[in-house]
DNA sequence: GACCAGAGTTACCGGTCAGTAACATCAACG
DNA sequence: CGTTGATGTTACTGACCGGTAACTCTGGTC
């Protein structure tokens, strides 16, 4: 079960590898993915990640403080991932919004539950609950980024077409999870494609 | 707190009102909807719908049972729906789209917290609960009256059009509980009518 | 070797939750 | 009046869950 470093104990000793915070954030973002944040125990991810319940509190205030952790490290992927797409295809923005429509539909099929921030709003109904404002404040960035992309295309309404987009995209994930992978999710990149040309066809 | 039929007690006792049994589930689809299904539990259910929790378990076996039943409730309120969607425009498909993009954007700035079923199967992530098999009926049956209507009104891919207005609709109101009623979630009805019109502009 | 910080172990607390048992009440109906 | 069936009441079980206390162990540093 456990992993001593059985090789290379000399000089990589330094650079520790494995510690059981990344573990536990690990584990829990996985966990809380799969099977939901309350279906959860604090019990279960220690367990999980190799460690004990603990030695997750010595590193989290609460459950809460764990969760909220999880979700900074969700929006600090979606982050990275922009900066992928942008790299991806530089100077060619219409590209770029392709490589977007490539990955969502990828996450969309991909993955059987929907977006972790999204769940997390659905689980997490108390209005002053500390994860809200990470949700909305990665929710918000997101769109930002979108709108951004779809203005540097050169549609006429940028905007509508990042809200457009946003919600096929939103809308894919929650359908594919609750009507499974055959419904109208399978036609997330068609959908796309479609209102992506007639937006642009307005502005030519 | 109690009400005891205060007047009139002579000629419409036979017809009981307000028994338990509808109490408890109007209860519970109103605090699961509120705080969701996990937040919830029995004991509160009873006690908000003027009952106590061996009532509840005399008309329903479980917890499972009672959320099956709310979900199931919910479907026949979305028939009913679409009942009045063809009622209110006969012999015009086009107005009776418009009707239910009316309604749904009602549904999405009315309602802060999204779809009970799409929220369900969030919370619900066990594979054979037999709630997802309710919810996933529901959305079938839901997406097939959309395509019907989409047929009608003339356009050249009915489906596809389908597709679209239904994650827009799904990603509207899993956005508004995510981003909040500023989002990408105010302008679901200029998306919806135009990503109406430019699917009827391919036909004409 | 002394020290110390991080990590593991065990046990516990208080609360909540789904579900059940046993008994009391009350209204309708014959 | 007596029966019956639905409901109310109280108390309980067993499991789980978030969080804490106290102690031990280990590996690195000076």
């Amino acid at each position: 079960m456990s992993e001593k470093s059985p090789v290379l104990n000399a000089p990589v000793q330094s650079c520790r590898i494995s510690r059981p915070r990344e573990r536990i954030v690990a584990t829990a973002r996985d966990l809380f993915h799969k099977f939901g944040i309350r279906s959860i125990g604090v019990d279960t991810i220690a367990e999980a990640a190799g460690t004990n319940k603990m030695t997750l509190y010595r590193h989290f205030g609460s459950k809460d403080d764990l969760i909220c952790e999880c979700l900074q490290e969700v929006a600090r992927d979606v982050e990275t991932m922009w900066g992928e797409i942008t790299a991806s295809n530089p100077n060619d923005p219409r590209a770029q919004l392709q490589e977007w429509v490539r990955r969502s539909a990828e996450c969309v099929v991909n993955d059987g539950r929907g977006c972790d921030l999204a769940n997390a709003a659905v689980e997490l109904t108390e209005a002053d609950h500390p994860a809200r404002k990470v949700i909305e404040g990665v929710k918000r960035t997101y769109y930002i980024h979108l709108v951004d992309l779809c203005r540097a295309v050169g549609v006429a309404q940028p905007e509508l077409l990042a809200d457009a987009l946003s919600l096929l995209f939103e809308g894919a994930r929650v359908s594919r999870q609750s009507v499974g992978a055959e419904g109208p999710s399978a036609r997330f990149v068609r959908m796309s494609e479609a209102v992506i040309s007639a937006f642009a066809d307005r502005t030519h």
